[in-house]
DNA sequence: AATGAATGAGCTTTCATTCAT
DNA sequence: GATGAATGAAAGCTCATTCAT
């Protein structure tokens, strides 16, 4: 990689890094993209040669948000050694729910913006083209090594990321109405359910 | 009361129909306080008169919003004769709930807007001057009637109104993760929780 | 007609003033609102309260200034006693021919603008609503008066009006390839020819 | 001729073809110098190595266009045996007119921005200094081979020019007022007045 | 010579708010 | 009370131009 692509890696990263801060702290519609390049010390102009639009940008955000945060599973999930494909997956859902419970404006952020199209452009297709595997890819592995079959790998995906940033949401940051560390069987096993409603049985 | 005075609640009245047509139908950010008096058929600076600004609209609107909800429910509440505080309170949850689902535009605009700040200062202070009873008013009734003690009866109040709210969003908007009916016995277990919770034993 | 009224009509004639004067100075191009709306000495954001963008306005000018030249020509006419139609049509070229001498700006600015559609849209509605009369009514009285048929009066005087300044472009501006004077004639022929041709012979 | 050199000549025909597609497409203003070069596959610094600016390429490209126009009257010439100057520059005129009426974006490119100054200047000095000889070279054998003396020969070939382009310009376009066929033999009658008048008779 | 990332001036446009009528 | 013309700050966005590589 040139010194110059790494160069401008870097200020695509400090927009991003900027506008987190900005949209988190005084919210996207508060936030300009005059404020999101001045706090990562370049023109004006320069945003617009990264990202199309205030609104691209909140969506490569989410997207390298909800990469990071599943990277992270994948990688926890690397040290450990189930045999069963629920417990792997619980497993990583685990992950994720205490990173979201460590990060609350992390959840704040990917709950009001997470939505099945952003989500779905970002997995399916592997926008992170730098790295050398995507969570997706680590996903479809995980279901062909348990040599299991199901109807539609994608949509159950989906299911579960959205049962956990939904019914979580409330919890992890009021409490209510149960604890978190109340409303986490069920949730599991709800996510057992939706796996094995999704699987083709020979 | 005057006929000026009756002339004023109707322009009042127009803005809010107004604005919460153009909210829910394009969102806030995208309407504009010109919009707004033109969808009422007045003058941009009659706005001023009425409402301080498009959020302080905002803010009064879910106050009414709520403030109908809930007299509904009262009303509904009166043609009924339960003895226990419990049922009566279920009674009127149940009676949110089900005009929550039936009309989806209100619910998406109060799970987007209400916070617990906005309906404290509805609740609690009676922006409704014209009626002659609140919703606080019915409630605290509705307690005394009980010969019962209670710690906080505000917060409790708002306690089962975010759990109805939040609770409900997915499962109304999008029948996850369950649907309303298998929802609905938990949820009125747990404000049974609430009250027992909040009650003053002697 | 109010205070105000005539206020807001002064307004926009300064606006039209103000773009008139920078066009033919420095181009259309190199105008921007801003700077109209500076010599008019008003904010920028009136500007849109009277035109929609800079090219409305100059088509307006454009509608305003031909409107102008057309009704001098008209005006000029009332004091004079010719019995066939074409000798008045031709004394009405011949006073706007002679305005455009006397105001070469005037002149370059409607060459460069002035297009079909949009002369056609100025002459035919009656843009200039505050007026007693249109321009395109005088010419449709002066036909009916000649008691006299034509296939399409519209036609016939665009082509009228296009022959009269194509032609008188380059002679007024630069004298070439003939003197206006020795230009007249033949034109003025010429423009006996259109009206022949268009006449119906019962 | 280096290859280097060749290699230059081809970027900067490269630009000159992309520019003449776009200001004829979608017009000069709303043509940008990244445009330009994206459209001839080079970067957009490159541009500066090659011209001024925008409008310096357009002035280069009616410098450019113009000669080609001349220099094919010039070649065609070659093919025949005319005695008289006067029919010599006719037919020359007549190849002109003939590309022209082929050529309408041509023609619409020349007459909106051909100017006298822009003209003469690419006539006089001598810009295309990779040929072997110049239209003007061309066009001042002509008039020595003639044995004949005029006042002003550039002057007398800049009226000729401009004579052509605004007399042709609505005709070939709109067919107006007159057909082209029917135009013709008076303007090749205004040439000889033209060439006449500047004659100087011992 | 060629590149294209970076710049920032400058444009158009919107809009909350004021205020004379 | 009601109006809507006027304002000007501030937003989004474009683009000619520069310059390090």
């Amino acid at each position: 990689m040139g010194k110059l692509d790494e160069k401008k890696k870097m200020k695509r990263e400090s927009l991003l890094v900027a506008a987190f801060t900005l949209f988190t702290s005084q919210g996207i519609n508060e936030t300009s993209i005059s404020d999101i390049a001045k706090k990562a010390n370049m023109a004006k102009g320069t945003f617009y040669l990264y990202f199309k639009d205030k609104f691209d940008l909140r969506d490569k955000l989410i997207v390298a948000k909800a990469t990071q945060l599943f990277r992270k599973a994948v990688d926890d999930l690397d040290g450990q050694s189930f045999d069963v494909l629920e417990d792997k997956i619980i497993f990583m859902a685990d992950s994720i729910i205490n990173q979201l419970n460590d990060d609350k404006i992390l959840l704040r952020f990917l709950a009001k913006n997470l939505s099945w199209g952003v989500f779905q452009s970002a997995m399916v297709m592997e926008i992170e083209s730098d790295s050398d595997y995507s969570f997706y890819d680590a996903y479809v592995n995980l279901l062909k090594e348990s040599g299991r079959k199901f109807c539609n790998p994608e949509i159950m995906l989906f299911l579960i990321v959205e049962l956990i940033s939904s019914a979580c949401h409330d919890v992890i940051l009021y409490q209510e109405p149960v604890t978190l560390e109340d409303l986490k069987p069920e949730l599991y096993g709800t996510i057992r359910d939706i796996i094995r409603r999704q699987e083709i049985r020979s």
